[in-house]
DNA sequence: CTGGATCCATGATGATACTG
DNA sequence: CAGTATCATCATGGATCCAG
């Protein structure tokens, strides 16, 4: 609101960026419209500790700063937040922010702490793409909780997204978002079903095991 | 101090990483210290509008999370800090940023705003490195304002410095703080002096207006 | 039930002055 | 030069409430 106290008055594209984008959850809010437009409690839900209030704030000043566009149709109930174009272009922002953080802020998770496995997913494709010289094509399918995610490599860069790619998958793997943690993390297949081509399942394992060569120990 | 009210407890490397860096004033310190090391009141200088207090917590902040190191040498006064390592990986996320603030959050100076030269020419090499098809080598040097600023390209990225590289100019622009900004935004040469090869001081011109190619209007 | 708004407590930041 | 001290203000979190 009273937003013009919270400028930084430098003649700074960086400065100019950080006061639309830097407040506290903005980048996160960001980050969960990335994979598709959100309703105000689906962003609650994955915002795990932002109160009502806060999440209110931050959509009507992304709203105001153009990065969010807002569908409040007449005569229906759901409120939808999506990115603008501005928004989209938010992209490369929020993937150095993940990279950095992969490479010196990394740390198991916390007991109780939650997991989503589109985060998980999106970071284990982000030191593939970044950390790996395999770039052939691929298409993954992971159904994990019940939710389908697709890692595919177009042949010169990976990546993720929530709707399946038009080839038949590679690889399929199958687990509860317990059981993928405890993959990941630990390599226990306890609960965890993969299918495919030996020689496709092998190559995932080893890209799969390429975050370990990202993160700092 | 009570960073750990400061937490997001997600488990993702995006808000491991603005748990770090994602505090007012963190990333605008970082990018005053790509630049090589600096005094308190250096960035104090820089920092316009940062109070003292503030400017101590997170030099900090910043040097618990590993990002800058700090030496104070017994028996002398000044006090350096410069970035670590993990501190130089930010680039990335900086470069980001500026890009996203020239497309989307570019305006002109305001009256009075301090336009420190380094900034401008960030932006400047940022555009032309985005969108210029032209990386053919070159090495260009600006004396503005009393402090010698250097751009070059490799042949296949364009780069900021402080430092003069190895090889001799092709073109050398003299002006003060203030000509420069009015030679940037208003194309105007008064009290601006450029010297070089004909060819290459055209495609300097030239280039210089890529910046408009990338900011939105 | 969704999509918020309101009230209060606390923590973070800013303005100003001052010190080893 | 490199901060600290004090006080004021703003932003955020927690809890609760409310309208469609």
């Amino acid at each position: 609101m009273t937003r013009n106290v919270r400028t930084y008055e430098h003649f700074c594209a960086v400065a100019r960026a950080l006061e639309k984008l830097g407040d506290r959850w903005s980048l996160l809010v960001i980050r969960d419209l990335t994979s598709g437009p959100k309703r105000f409690t689906d962003l609650m839900g994955r915002l795990g500790g932002i109160t009502p209030k806060t999440l209110s704030q931050r959509l009507h000043d992304l709203e105001e700063a153009g990065v969010i566009d807002v569908d409040r149709e007449a005569g229906r109930r759901e409120v939808w937040y999506r990115l603008s174009p501005a928004g989209e272009d938010v992209g490369p922002v929020i993937d150095a922010l993940r990279l950095w953080g992969m490479r010196h802020a990394w740390r198991l998770p916390l007991d109780g702490e939650p997991v989503h496995p589109e985060h998980l997913l999106r970071a284990v494709v982000s030191a593939i793409d970044t950390a790996s010289e395999d770039r052939a094509p691929a298409h993954w399918h992971l159904a994990i909780g019940g939710e389908g995610y697709y890692v595919e490599s177009d042949g010169r860069h990976w990546s993720y997204t929530m709707r399946a790619p038009a080839t038949p998958p590679d690889v399929t793997l199958t687990a509860s978002a317990d059981a993928f943690k405890q993959f990941l993390f630990g390599g226990r297949t306890d609960g965890v079903t993969i299918e495919g081509d030996p020689a496709e399942v092998a190559r995932f394992g080893h890209l799969i095991g390429t975050i370990a060569t990202v993160v700092a120990r």
